[in-house]
DNA sequence: CGGCCTTTTGACAGGCTTCAAACTGGGTGG
DNA sequence: CCACCCAGTTTGAAGCCTGTCAAAAGGCCG
Protein backbone atom coordinates (compact mmCIF):
# COMPACT_ATOMS: atom_id res chain seq x y z
CA UNK A 1 0.00 0.00 0.00
CA UNK A 2 2.63 2.43 1.04
CA UNK A 3 5.56 2.90 -1.31
CA UNK A 4 8.74 3.37 -0.18
CA UNK A 5 9.74 7.20 -1.33
CA UNK A 6 7.57 8.76 1.80
CA UNK A 7 9.68 11.95 2.53
CA UNK A 8 9.60 13.09 5.88
CA UNK A 9 9.43 16.88 5.08
CA UNK A 10 10.06 17.88 8.10
CA UNK A 11 11.62 20.50 5.70
CA UNK A 12 10.76 23.83 7.71
CA UNK A 13 9.38 26.22 5.77
CA UNK A 14 9.10 24.54 2.08
CA UNK A 15 5.75 23.53 2.59
CA UNK A 16 4.08 26.57 0.55
CA UNK A 17 6.81 26.95 -1.84
CA UNK A 18 5.27 25.13 -4.24
CA UNK A 19 2.08 25.47 -4.55
CA UNK A 20 0.54 28.79 -3.65
CA UNK A 21 -2.87 27.01 -2.99
CA UNK A 22 -1.02 25.66 0.45
CA UNK A 23 -1.46 29.02 1.62
CA UNK A 24 -5.10 28.34 2.37
CA UNK A 25 -5.26 24.46 2.55
CA UNK A 26 -7.31 22.50 4.97
CA UNK A 27 -4.27 20.65 5.82
CA UNK A 28 -1.86 24.36 6.16
CA UNK A 29 -2.00 23.73 9.96
CA UNK A 30 -0.65 19.84 10.32
CA UNK A 31 1.83 20.92 7.59
CA UNK A 32 3.14 23.93 9.27
CA UNK A 33 2.76 21.63 12.80
CA UNK A 34 4.70 18.52 11.54
CA UNK A 35 7.35 20.99 10.02
CA UNK A 36 7.86 22.15 13.56
CA UNK A 37 6.54 25.76 13.18
CA UNK A 38 4.81 27.66 15.67
CA UNK A 39 7.53 26.75 18.20
CA UNK A 40 6.97 23.36 18.16
CA UNK A 41 9.73 20.66 18.33
CA UNK A 42 10.23 18.60 15.67
CA UNK A 43 8.54 15.33 14.75
CA UNK A 44 10.68 12.96 12.74
CA UNK A 45 7.16 10.87 12.11
CA UNK A 46 5.99 10.56 8.74
CA UNK A 47 3.16 12.65 9.10
CA UNK A 48 2.86 14.02 5.52
CA UNK A 49 3.91 12.60 2.40
CA UNK A 50 4.22 15.71 -0.04
CA UNK A 51 3.31 16.50 -3.45
CA UNK A 52 2.85 12.96 -4.49
CA UNK A 53 1.48 13.24 -8.52
CA UNK A 54 -1.06 11.81 -10.12
CA UNK A 55 -1.92 11.80 -13.90
CA UNK A 56 -5.11 12.52 -15.31
CA UNK A 57 -7.27 9.29 -15.55
CA UNK A 58 -4.84 7.69 -12.88
CA UNK A 59 -6.27 6.83 -9.40
CA UNK A 60 -5.31 8.32 -6.18
CA UNK A 61 -7.42 5.34 -4.69
CA UNK A 62 -10.12 2.85 -5.58
CA UNK A 63 -13.18 1.50 -3.51
CA UNK A 64 -12.14 -1.43 -1.41
CA UNK A 65 -8.35 -0.27 -1.04
CA UNK A 66 -7.56 -0.22 2.58
CA UNK A 67 -7.45 3.32 4.01
CA UNK A 68 -4.36 4.78 5.35
CA UNK A 69 -4.01 8.49 4.46
CA UNK A 70 -6.48 11.51 3.95
CA UNK A 71 -5.40 13.49 0.86
CA UNK A 72 -4.66 17.70 0.55
CA UNK A 73 -5.11 18.41 -3.21
CA UNK A 74 -2.22 20.88 -4.03
CA UNK A 75 -3.24 21.29 -7.80
CA UNK A 76 -5.33 20.06 -10.55
CA UNK A 77 -8.88 18.60 -9.82
CA UNK A 78 -10.05 14.83 -8.92
CA UNK A 79 -13.55 13.16 -9.12
CA UNK A 80 -14.88 10.53 -6.44
CA UNK A 81 -17.64 7.94 -7.88
CA UNK A 82 -19.37 4.59 -6.40
CA UNK A 83 -20.77 1.89 -8.87
CA UNK A 84 -24.46 0.98 -8.78
CA UNK A 85 -25.35 -2.32 -8.62
CA UNK A 86 -26.34 -2.46 -12.66
CA UNK A 87 -23.03 -1.25 -12.94
CA UNK A 88 -23.98 2.82 -13.71
CA UNK A 89 -21.37 5.31 -12.26
CA UNK A 90 -23.05 7.82 -9.84
CA UNK A 91 -20.37 10.41 -8.80
CA UNK A 92 -20.03 11.69 -5.42
CA UNK A 93 -18.13 14.62 -5.74
CA UNK A 94 -15.63 17.06 -7.24
CA UNK A 95 -12.81 18.18 -5.43
CA UNK A 96 -10.52 21.03 -5.78
CA UNK A 97 -7.11 22.29 -4.31
CA UNK A 98 -6.96 22.94 -0.76
CA UNK A 99 -9.26 20.69 -0.13
CA UNK A 100 -9.24 17.10 1.78
CA UNK A 101 -10.46 14.05 0.56
CA UNK A 102 -10.71 10.91 2.15
CA UNK A 103 -11.84 11.45 5.30
CA UNK A 104 -15.54 9.60 4.71
CA UNK A 105 -13.45 6.13 5.07
CA UNK A 106 -11.31 7.27 8.44
CA UNK A 107 -13.87 4.71 10.73
CA UNK A 108 -13.92 2.23 8.46
CA UNK A 109 -11.27 1.50 7.24
CA UNK A 110 -11.68 0.84 3.43
CA UNK A 111 -12.06 3.02 0.95
CA UNK A 112 -16.16 3.91 -0.56
CA UNK A 113 -15.59 4.82 -3.43
CA UNK A 114 -12.87 5.67 -6.41
CA UNK A 115 -10.85 8.83 -6.99
CA UNK A 116 -9.48 9.90 -10.21
CA UNK A 117 -7.47 12.53 -11.24
CA UNK A 118 -9.66 15.03 -14.00
CA UNK A 119 -6.35 16.85 -14.67
CA UNK A 120 -2.51 16.49 -13.87
CA UNK A 121 -3.10 16.40 -10.27
CA UNK A 122 -0.57 17.03 -7.02
CA UNK A 123 -1.73 15.78 -3.53
CA UNK A 124 0.32 15.84 -0.06
CA UNK A 125 -0.82 12.22 1.58
CA UNK A 126 -1.45 12.78 5.90
CA UNK A 127 -0.93 9.28 7.21
CA UNK A 128 -4.02 9.08 9.65
CA UNK A 129 -2.75 6.33 11.73
CA UNK A 130 -0.07 8.82 12.91
CA UNK A 131 -1.98 12.17 13.14
CA UNK A 132 -4.12 9.70 15.90
CA UNK A 133 -0.81 9.26 17.92
CA UNK A 134 -0.13 12.59 17.45
CA UNK A 135 -3.35 13.34 19.40
CA UNK A 136 -1.89 11.61 22.22
CA UNK A 137 0.71 13.70 22.61
CA UNK A 138 -0.02 16.94 21.64
CA UNK A 139 -2.92 19.44 22.50
CA UNK A 140 -1.96 21.46 19.38
CA UNK A 141 -2.39 18.01 17.24
CA UNK A 142 -5.82 17.26 18.97
CA UNK A 143 -7.19 20.66 18.06
CA UNK A 144 -6.37 20.82 14.65
CA UNK A 145 -7.66 16.99 14.07
CA UNK A 146 -10.63 18.39 15.65
CA UNK A 147 -10.81 20.89 13.38
CA UNK A 148 -10.63 18.97 10.58
CA UNK A 149 -13.04 17.01 11.05
CA UNK A 150 -15.93 19.74 11.71
CA UNK A 151 -15.25 21.26 8.84
CA UNK A 152 -15.42 17.99 7.19
CA UNK A 153 -18.72 17.58 8.32
CA UNK A 154 -19.86 21.45 7.34
CA UNK A 155 -18.20 21.20 4.27
CA UNK A 156 -20.27 17.86 3.11
CA UNK A 157 -23.26 20.23 4.30
CA UNK A 158 -22.66 22.98 2.66
CA UNK A 159 -21.83 21.32 -0.57
CA UNK A 160 -24.51 18.83 -1.00
CA UNK A 161 -28.07 20.61 0.43
CA UNK A 162 -28.32 23.47 -2.03
CA UNK A 163 -27.84 20.68 -4.53
CA UNK A 164 -30.80 18.30 -3.15
CA UNK A 165 -33.55 20.53 -2.54
CA UNK A 166 -33.54 22.03 -6.46
CA UNK A 167 -36.62 22.18 -8.34
CA UNK A 168 -35.52 22.97 -11.35
CA UNK A 169 -32.30 22.14 -13.82
CA UNK A 170 -31.16 25.91 -14.00
CA UNK A 171 -31.65 26.17 -10.01
CA UNK A 172 -29.48 23.35 -9.82
CA UNK A 173 -26.56 23.96 -12.21
CA UNK A 174 -26.47 27.65 -10.71
CA UNK A 175 -26.22 26.48 -7.16
CA UNK A 176 -23.32 24.59 -8.16
CA UNK A 177 -21.51 26.90 -10.08
CA UNK A 178 -22.11 29.32 -7.29
CA UNK A 179 -21.08 26.08 -4.66
CA UNK A 180 -17.72 25.92 -6.78
CA UNK A 181 -16.81 29.38 -7.40
CA UNK A 182 -17.03 29.83 -2.98
CA UNK A 183 -14.82 27.06 -2.93
CA UNK A 184 -12.43 28.57 -5.11
CA UNK A 185 -12.37 31.87 -4.00
CA UNK A 186 -12.04 30.38 -0.25
CA UNK A 187 -8.78 28.87 -1.16
CA UNK A 188 -7.34 32.11 -2.99
CA UNK A 189 -7.53 30.35 -6.26
CA UNK A 190 -9.36 33.61 -8.19
CA UNK A 191 -12.28 35.13 -8.10
CA UNK A 192 -15.26 35.24 -10.29
CA UNK A 193 -13.84 32.36 -12.35
CA UNK A 194 -11.80 29.13 -12.77
CA UNK A 195 -11.73 26.13 -15.11
CA UNK A 196 -14.41 23.55 -15.09
CA UNK A 197 -11.94 20.57 -14.90
CA UNK A 198 -15.32 18.18 -15.05
CA UNK A 199 -17.51 17.15 -18.10
CA UNK A 200 -20.76 18.30 -18.90
CA UNK A 201 -21.24 14.69 -18.82
CA UNK A 202 -19.76 14.62 -15.17
CA UNK A 203 -21.63 17.58 -14.02
CA UNK A 204 -25.10 15.95 -15.67
CA UNK A 205 -24.18 12.63 -13.57
CA UNK A 206 -23.67 14.40 -10.47
CA UNK A 207 -26.49 16.78 -10.83
CA UNK A 208 -28.98 13.86 -11.88
CA UNK A 209 -29.27 16.21 -15.35
CA UNK A 210 -28.75 14.67 -18.54
CA UNK A 211 -25.39 16.16 -20.25
CA UNK A 212 -27.25 18.03 -23.07
CA UNK A 213 -29.27 19.65 -20.49
CA UNK A 214 -26.30 21.04 -18.71
CA UNK A 215 -25.19 22.10 -22.20
CA UNK A 216 -27.78 23.82 -22.74
CA UNK A 217 -28.14 25.79 -19.94
CA UNK A 218 -24.81 26.79 -19.93
CA UNK A 219 -25.47 28.08 -23.54
CA UNK A 220 -28.54 30.14 -22.14
CA UNK A 221 -26.73 30.90 -19.01
CA UNK A 222 -23.82 32.58 -21.00
CA UNK A 223 -26.96 34.37 -23.31
CA UNK A 224 -28.32 35.52 -20.63
CA UNK A 225 -24.77 37.34 -19.53
CA UNK A 226 -24.89 35.46 -16.66
CA UNK A 227 -21.51 33.34 -17.37
CA UNK A 228 -18.78 33.87 -20.10
CA UNK A 229 -17.22 29.93 -21.51
CA UNK A 230 -14.33 30.10 -23.18
CA UNK A 231 -13.92 25.77 -23.73
CA UNK A 232 -13.80 24.65 -20.09
CA UNK A 233 -12.83 28.44 -18.56
CA UNK A 234 -15.86 29.75 -16.92
CA UNK A 235 -15.99 33.63 -15.70
CA UNK A 236 -19.09 34.40 -13.68
CA UNK A 237 -20.30 37.91 -14.42
CA UNK A 238 -23.64 38.16 -12.59
CA UNK A 239 -23.22 36.12 -9.03
CA UNK A 240 -26.48 37.95 -7.89
CA UNK A 241 -28.59 37.06 -10.26
CA UNK A 242 -27.26 33.49 -10.40
CA UNK A 243 -27.58 33.88 -6.49
CA UNK A 244 -31.12 34.51 -6.81
CA UNK A 245 -31.50 31.51 -9.59
CA UNK A 246 -30.19 28.90 -7.16
CA UNK A 247 -32.96 29.12 -4.82
CA UNK A 248 -36.30 30.70 -6.99
CA UNK A 249 -38.08 29.16 -9.52
CA UNK A 250 -36.72 30.51 -12.83
CA UNK A 251 -40.37 31.36 -13.83
CA UNK A 252 -41.46 32.73 -10.42
CA UNK B 1 -28.87 29.19 27.05
CA UNK B 2 -28.00 26.41 29.30
CA UNK B 3 -30.92 25.77 31.85
CA UNK B 4 -30.39 25.28 35.42
CA UNK B 5 -31.32 21.79 35.59
CA UNK B 6 -28.48 20.01 34.25
CA UNK B 7 -28.72 16.63 35.77
CA UNK B 8 -25.04 15.28 35.84
CA UNK B 9 -26.16 11.98 35.35
CA UNK B 10 -22.87 9.57 36.64
CA UNK B 11 -26.48 7.57 37.54
CA UNK B 12 -24.90 4.41 36.49
CA UNK B 13 -26.33 1.59 34.53
CA UNK B 14 -29.06 3.83 34.07
CA UNK B 15 -27.96 5.03 30.52
CA UNK B 16 -30.64 2.28 28.57
CA UNK B 17 -33.38 2.66 31.32
CA UNK B 18 -35.91 4.50 29.39
CA UNK B 19 -35.32 4.47 25.75
CA UNK B 20 -34.65 1.26 23.80
CA UNK B 21 -32.91 3.19 21.36
CA UNK B 22 -29.90 3.90 23.77
CA UNK B 23 -28.90 0.02 23.06
CA UNK B 24 -28.12 1.50 19.34
CA UNK B 25 -27.19 5.25 19.77
CA UNK B 26 -24.40 7.07 18.10
CA UNK B 27 -23.85 8.27 21.36
CA UNK B 28 -23.86 5.08 23.52
CA UNK B 29 -19.91 4.83 24.36
CA UNK B 30 -20.04 8.30 25.61
CA UNK B 31 -22.97 7.41 27.73
CA UNK B 32 -21.80 4.65 28.94
CA UNK B 33 -17.97 6.96 29.47
CA UNK B 34 -19.83 9.53 31.46
CA UNK B 35 -21.53 7.28 33.24
CA UNK B 36 -18.35 5.36 34.69
CA UNK B 37 -18.72 2.26 32.63
CA UNK B 38 -16.08 0.26 31.61
CA UNK B 39 -13.68 0.51 34.61
CA UNK B 40 -13.15 3.70 33.91
CA UNK B 41 -13.49 6.35 37.00
CA UNK B 42 -16.30 8.51 37.22
CA UNK B 43 -15.90 11.81 35.84
CA UNK B 44 -18.47 14.52 37.92
CA UNK B 45 -18.36 16.95 34.52
CA UNK B 46 -21.95 17.54 33.44
CA UNK B 47 -21.10 16.08 30.42
CA UNK B 48 -24.67 14.44 29.00
CA UNK B 49 -27.87 16.17 30.29
CA UNK B 50 -30.73 13.38 29.75
CA UNK B 51 -33.73 12.97 28.39
CA UNK B 52 -34.77 16.89 27.73
CA UNK B 53 -38.50 16.51 25.96
CA UNK B 54 -39.05 18.94 23.36
CA UNK B 55 -42.76 18.99 22.21
CA UNK B 56 -44.03 18.49 18.59
CA UNK B 57 -43.63 22.18 16.90
CA UNK B 58 -41.43 23.22 19.50
CA UNK B 59 -37.66 23.69 18.67
CA UNK B 60 -34.12 22.10 19.73
CA UNK B 61 -32.01 25.12 18.27
CA UNK B 62 -32.58 27.88 15.97
CA UNK B 63 -30.30 29.07 13.63
CA UNK B 64 -27.59 31.84 14.91
CA UNK B 65 -28.00 30.20 18.65
CA UNK B 66 -24.64 29.45 19.91
CA UNK B 67 -23.25 26.36 19.32
CA UNK B 68 -22.90 24.20 23.12
CA UNK B 69 -23.99 21.04 22.88
CA UNK B 70 -24.80 18.66 20.36
CA UNK B 71 -27.60 16.25 20.66
CA UNK B 72 -28.84 12.58 20.64
CA UNK B 73 -32.10 11.70 19.52
CA UNK B 74 -34.03 9.31 22.45
CA UNK B 75 -37.22 8.97 20.52
CA UNK B 76 -39.25 11.19 18.54
CA UNK B 77 -37.92 12.94 15.91
CA UNK B 78 -36.85 16.10 14.55
CA UNK B 79 -36.54 18.19 11.31
CA UNK B 80 -33.74 20.54 10.37
CA UNK B 81 -34.17 23.65 7.84
CA UNK B 82 -32.62 26.87 6.47
CA UNK B 83 -34.40 30.13 4.92
CA UNK B 84 -33.32 30.76 1.54
CA UNK B 85 -33.06 34.99 0.85
CA UNK B 86 -36.57 35.12 -0.56
CA UNK B 87 -37.94 33.64 2.42
CA UNK B 88 -38.47 30.33 1.59
CA UNK B 89 -38.01 27.27 3.65
CA UNK B 90 -35.52 24.70 2.97
CA UNK B 91 -35.52 21.40 4.64
CA UNK B 92 -32.07 20.32 5.33
CA UNK B 93 -32.29 17.08 7.12
CA UNK B 94 -34.48 14.28 9.15
CA UNK B 95 -32.98 13.12 12.31
CA UNK B 96 -34.87 9.91 13.98
CA UNK B 97 -33.64 8.34 17.30
CA UNK B 98 -29.80 6.78 17.98
CA UNK B 99 -28.85 10.08 15.64
CA UNK B 100 -26.83 12.90 16.61
CA UNK B 101 -27.02 16.60 15.48
CA UNK B 102 -25.69 19.82 15.52
CA UNK B 103 -22.33 18.39 14.79
CA UNK B 104 -21.96 20.55 11.32
CA UNK B 105 -21.74 23.52 14.13
CA UNK B 106 -19.00 22.48 16.04
CA UNK B 107 -16.31 24.71 14.25
CA UNK B 108 -18.73 27.69 13.35
CA UNK B 109 -20.00 28.09 17.15
CA UNK B 110 -22.77 28.82 15.93
CA UNK B 111 -25.91 26.50 14.50
CA UNK B 112 -26.82 27.19 10.90
CA UNK B 113 -30.30 26.31 11.06
CA UNK B 114 -33.46 25.46 12.66
CA UNK B 115 -34.43 22.32 14.27
CA UNK B 116 -38.17 21.49 15.21
CA UNK B 117 -39.84 18.72 16.55
CA UNK B 118 -41.97 16.74 14.04
CA UNK B 119 -43.41 14.95 17.23
CA UNK B 120 -42.66 14.76 21.35
CA UNK B 121 -39.60 14.01 21.59
CA UNK B 122 -36.29 13.02 24.04
CA UNK B 123 -32.85 14.22 23.44
CA UNK B 124 -29.54 13.66 25.35
CA UNK B 125 -27.59 16.81 25.13
CA UNK B 126 -23.57 16.33 24.85
CA UNK B 127 -21.91 19.60 25.94
CA UNK B 128 -19.03 19.74 23.20
CA UNK B 129 -16.57 22.07 25.84
CA UNK B 130 -16.67 19.66 28.35
CA UNK B 131 -16.03 16.15 26.01
CA UNK B 132 -13.19 18.47 24.03
CA UNK B 133 -11.53 18.78 27.43
CA UNK B 134 -11.99 15.00 28.52
CA UNK B 135 -10.00 14.57 25.39
CA UNK B 136 -7.04 16.23 26.73
CA UNK B 137 -7.34 14.05 29.76
CA UNK B 138 -8.31 10.45 27.79
CA UNK B 139 -7.24 8.32 25.62
CA UNK B 140 -10.56 6.92 25.33
CA UNK B 141 -12.31 9.46 25.05
CA UNK B 142 -10.01 10.67 21.99
CA UNK B 143 -10.76 7.26 20.42
CA UNK B 144 -14.84 7.82 21.32
CA UNK B 145 -14.86 11.55 19.66
CA UNK B 146 -12.51 10.91 16.90
CA UNK B 147 -14.89 8.16 15.89
CA UNK B 148 -17.96 9.95 16.45
CA UNK B 149 -17.05 12.92 14.27
CA UNK B 150 -15.67 10.15 11.54
CA UNK B 151 -19.27 8.73 12.00
CA UNK B 152 -21.24 12.15 11.34
CA UNK B 153 -18.94 12.26 8.15
CA UNK B 154 -19.95 9.24 6.61
CA UNK B 155 -23.48 9.54 7.39
CA UNK B 156 -24.15 12.91 6.06
CA UNK B 157 -22.42 11.11 2.77
CA UNK B 158 -24.29 8.03 2.57
CA UNK B 159 -27.67 9.70 3.59
CA UNK B 160 -26.68 12.73 0.98
CA UNK B 161 -25.65 11.03 -1.75
CA UNK B 162 -27.83 8.91 -3.13
CA UNK B 163 -30.70 11.68 -3.38
CA UNK B 164 -27.99 13.84 -5.32
CA UNK B 165 -27.88 11.79 -8.85
CA UNK B 166 -31.62 10.55 -8.54
CA UNK B 167 -32.85 11.02 -12.18
CA UNK B 168 -36.31 10.37 -11.30
CA UNK B 169 -39.06 11.31 -9.11
CA UNK B 170 -39.42 7.39 -8.07
CA UNK B 171 -35.74 7.06 -7.68
CA UNK B 172 -35.39 9.65 -5.15
CA UNK B 173 -38.20 8.70 -3.71
CA UNK B 174 -37.27 4.69 -3.31
CA UNK B 175 -33.65 6.25 -2.33
CA UNK B 176 -35.35 8.29 0.08
CA UNK B 177 -37.22 5.30 1.91
CA UNK B 178 -34.63 2.92 1.75
CA UNK B 179 -32.53 5.31 3.58
CA UNK B 180 -34.86 6.17 6.23
CA UNK B 181 -35.41 2.37 6.45
CA UNK B 182 -31.61 1.68 6.66
CA UNK B 183 -31.54 4.03 9.60
CA UNK B 184 -34.36 2.52 11.82
CA UNK B 185 -33.06 -0.81 11.36
CA UNK B 186 -28.90 0.04 12.08
CA UNK B 187 -30.77 1.77 15.54
CA UNK B 188 -32.43 -1.29 16.55
CA UNK B 189 -36.07 0.55 15.58
CA UNK B 190 -38.06 -2.54 13.87
CA UNK B 191 -37.50 -4.12 10.27
CA UNK B 192 -39.37 -3.37 7.39
CA UNK B 193 -41.78 -0.60 8.90
CA UNK B 194 -41.38 2.79 10.47
CA UNK B 195 -44.07 5.79 11.05
CA UNK B 196 -43.23 9.07 8.96
CA UNK B 197 -43.00 11.78 11.12
CA UNK B 198 -42.68 13.96 8.30
CA UNK B 199 -45.68 15.22 5.96
CA UNK B 200 -46.24 14.96 2.28
CA UNK B 201 -45.00 18.35 2.04
CA UNK B 202 -41.66 18.50 4.04
CA UNK B 203 -40.64 15.05 2.23
CA UNK B 204 -40.66 17.20 -1.42
CA UNK B 205 -39.56 20.16 -0.04
CA UNK B 206 -36.15 18.47 1.49
CA UNK B 207 -36.21 15.76 -2.06
CA UNK B 208 -37.16 19.22 -4.55
CA UNK B 209 -40.70 17.20 -5.47
CA UNK B 210 -43.77 18.60 -5.56
CA UNK B 211 -46.28 17.47 -2.85
CA UNK B 212 -48.28 16.18 -4.66
CA UNK B 213 -45.55 14.20 -6.80
CA UNK B 214 -44.92 12.65 -3.25
CA UNK B 215 -48.29 11.42 -2.97
CA UNK B 216 -49.14 10.19 -6.44
CA UNK B 217 -45.72 8.37 -5.94
CA UNK B 218 -46.78 6.80 -2.53
CA UNK B 219 -49.88 5.81 -3.76
CA UNK B 220 -48.60 4.19 -6.92
CA UNK B 221 -45.91 2.43 -4.83
CA UNK B 222 -49.01 0.89 -2.58
CA UNK B 223 -50.69 -0.31 -5.89
CA UNK B 224 -47.49 -2.00 -6.97
CA UNK B 225 -47.34 -3.57 -3.89
CA UNK B 226 -44.15 -2.27 -2.70
CA UNK B 227 -45.11 -0.55 -0.26
CA UNK B 228 -47.84 -0.50 2.73
CA UNK B 229 -49.36 2.50 4.13
CA UNK B 230 -51.51 3.10 7.14
CA UNK B 231 -51.76 6.78 7.59
CA UNK B 232 -48.36 7.80 8.53
CA UNK B 233 -46.92 4.08 8.80
CA UNK B 234 -45.37 2.69 6.61
CA UNK B 235 -44.67 -0.77 6.06
CA UNK B 236 -42.15 -1.99 3.08
CA UNK B 237 -42.77 -5.52 1.55
CA UNK B 238 -40.46 -5.49 -1.53
CA UNK B 239 -37.31 -3.55 -0.49
CA UNK B 240 -35.61 -5.89 -3.46
CA UNK B 241 -37.50 -3.97 -6.17
CA UNK B 242 -37.47 -0.89 -4.13
CA UNK B 243 -33.88 -1.25 -4.14
CA UNK B 244 -33.59 -1.64 -7.84
CA UNK B 245 -36.11 1.70 -8.22
CA UNK B 246 -33.63 3.44 -6.36
CA UNK B 247 -30.70 3.30 -8.76
CA UNK B 248 -32.13 2.74 -12.32
CA UNK B 249 -34.48 4.72 -14.45
CA UNK B 250 -38.02 3.01 -13.67
CA UNK B 251 -38.63 2.56 -17.34
CA UNK B 252 -35.08 0.93 -18.33
C1' DC C 1 -3.96 17.68 -40.92
C1' DG C 2 -6.94 13.70 -39.53
C1' DG C 3 -9.42 11.15 -36.06
C1' DC C 4 -11.90 10.94 -31.95
C1' DC C 5 -14.25 12.57 -28.15
C1' DT C 6 -16.85 16.27 -26.26
C1' DT C 7 -20.09 19.73 -26.88
C1' DT C 8 -23.88 21.94 -29.05
C1' DT C 9 -28.34 22.24 -31.10
C1' DG C 10 -32.91 20.40 -32.74
C1' DA C 11 -37.32 17.69 -32.38
C1' DC C 12 -40.35 14.86 -29.89
C1' DA C 13 -42.32 12.24 -26.11
C1' DG C 14 -43.05 11.68 -21.39
C1' DG C 15 -42.78 13.09 -16.60
C1' DC C 16 -43.40 16.59 -13.35
C1' DT C 17 -45.35 20.90 -11.62
C1' DT C 18 -49.15 23.68 -11.12
C1' DC C 19 -53.81 24.72 -10.20
C1' DA C 20 -58.04 23.06 -8.46
C1' DA C 21 -61.24 20.34 -5.90
C1' DA C 22 -62.61 16.44 -3.13
C1' DC C 23 -61.40 13.63 0.66
C1' DT C 24 -59.37 11.83 5.08
C1' DG C 25 -57.98 11.82 9.86
C1' DG C 26 -56.71 13.72 14.22
C1' DG C 27 -57.91 17.13 17.59
C1' DT C 28 -61.30 20.31 19.82
C1' DG C 29 -65.35 21.75 21.96
C1' DG C 30 -70.10 21.13 22.84
C1' DC D 1 -69.61 10.60 22.71
C1' DC D 2 -70.24 12.90 18.64
C1' DA D 3 -70.07 16.53 15.29
C1' DC D 4 -67.21 19.76 13.63
C1' DC D 5 -63.06 21.74 11.73
C1' DC D 6 -58.80 22.29 9.71
C1' DA D 7 -54.53 20.76 8.11
C1' DG D 8 -52.80 17.37 5.48
C1' DT D 9 -53.60 14.18 1.72
C1' DT D 10 -55.37 12.36 -2.52
C1' DT D 11 -56.79 12.66 -7.20
C1' DG D 12 -57.65 14.93 -11.79
C1' DA D 13 -56.42 17.86 -15.93
C1' DA D 14 -53.37 20.88 -18.57
C1' DG D 15 -48.97 22.81 -19.82
C1' DC D 16 -44.09 23.26 -19.34
C1' DC D 17 -39.62 21.26 -18.50
C1' DT D 18 -36.40 17.82 -19.24
C1' DG D 19 -34.82 13.23 -21.00
C1' DT D 20 -34.02 10.76 -25.15
C1' DC D 21 -32.56 10.16 -29.77
C1' DA D 22 -30.11 12.11 -33.57
C1' DA D 23 -26.90 14.81 -36.14
C1' DA D 24 -23.75 18.56 -36.74
C1' DA D 25 -20.01 21.39 -34.91
C1' DG D 26 -16.03 22.21 -32.11
C1' DG D 27 -11.74 21.12 -29.55
C1' DC D 28 -7.71 18.26 -28.38
C1' DC D 29 -3.95 15.16 -29.38
C1' DG D 30 -1.21 12.50 -32.06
Amino acid sequence: MLTEDHSILSEGAEYNSRFPVCEYCCALPLCEFSSGEEGQSRHDRKIIKRHRKVRRGEFLYRAGDPFHSICAICSGAVKTYALNRDGSVQITGFHIPGELMGLNAVNTKQHTCDAVALENTYVCEILYSHLQELCDESFIARRLILRLLGDQIAHDQTVLMPLIGAKSAAQQLAAYLLSLLQRFERRGLSTDEFRLSMSRSDIGNYLGLAKETVSRLFSRFADEGLITLKARHIHINDRKRLALMATRMPSV
